[in-house]
DNA sequence: GCTAAAACTTAGACTCGTCTAACTTAGGTA
DNA sequence: TACCTAAGTTAGACGAGTCTAAGTTTTAGC
């Protein structure tokens, strides 16, 4: 019972962390923040090619929530890091890196997603929260998702 | 077995989400990382105070990973946003806001710490990704942390 | 096949968070 | 107490990701 509620206020005492570890933290998560344009866009791609055959730019902007220049120039930005092919005013397709990494997103938005849920959690909040979350999920705890959710599906 | 692991590739077919409802989940991450600066910042603060006394722009800088210049930017932006008080060149403290948001903020990073430890999972990596997914959990998915946690210590 | 509407692009602006280079201040030590 | 060094600030640049306004292209309906 010594550990228990450990991550209370009452029963927390400030432990300092080594500073290069904490920095390294950080700049984990800046670098995350680095590629989540990409993943959220051929996550998306890849989604909309499978339900209508093609990824237009306005259903993307639509599903996004943002303006289609905004697209237009996130679009580009993929083009240029070898994700997608396309010529001007038509659809969006993926290369094979931009499927690669589609299919890997997908896979891991899925975990996350249904890991959520084996919480209890609602589906809206389940999604939601997992378009950020997904980001920040290393390996390790991407395996570890899995791994519990194996035992809550044993478990019933 | 029907939805045994239906998150994996073979057994999943795309579902396809309201668009409002999507992009209402990109709208959150978006919003959650506006607040993800203020956040880090009055987090480490306050450990600084209460490990130091103070808290001091170069060990901010240091923790953080970052250069001095961005601090003292970013620390004016606080300032601006009525989280911190401080005279130029000298320690920075917080204001009852900001220590208000700093303790919300350190409770949920330990909250997802502790709850990603319960997973098995080693400390160096549970840090390392509760940086990042702690501006993404909701409220609702915080309860369901805890009440996994609480769970898990029951359970042994 | 014309033409109006929808889709897309371009141009240009803005904020945020980072950086480097150069300058200023504070503080410990000789 | 004077000075040197460490700490902090200022100035200015930059890339990412968003926007609005205005232009261009495609497409669908008549
Ligand atoms: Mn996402
Ligand atoms: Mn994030
Ligand atoms: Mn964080
Ligand atoms: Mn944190």
């Amino acid at each position: 019972m010594s550990k228990l509620q450990s991550y209370e206020r009452e029963a927390f005492e400030t432990v300092e962390r080594a500073p290069e570890a904490q920095a390294k933290g950080f700049a984990t998560v800046r670098r995350a923040h680095e590629s989540e344009m990409a993943e959220d866009y051929v996550e998306l791609i890849a989604e909309l090619i499978e339900l209508r055959g093609e990824a237009r730019p306005v259903e993307i902007a639509e599903r996004l929530g943002v303006k289609s220049p905004t697209v237009t120039k996130n679009i580009s930005r993929l083009k240029a890091a070898g994700l997608v092919r396309r010529e001007r005013y038509r659809a969006i397709f993926l290369t094979d890196a931009g499927r690669e990494l589609a299919e890997a997103c997908r896979r891991r938005h899925r975990v996350v997603v249904a890991f959520l849920l084996s919480l209890g959690i609602d589906e809206e909040t389940a999604e939601r929260d997992a378009e950020g979350i997904e980001h920040h999920v290393s390996t390790t705890t991407l395996e570890a998702f899995e791994h519990a959710l194996l035992q809550s599906q044993s478990g019933k």
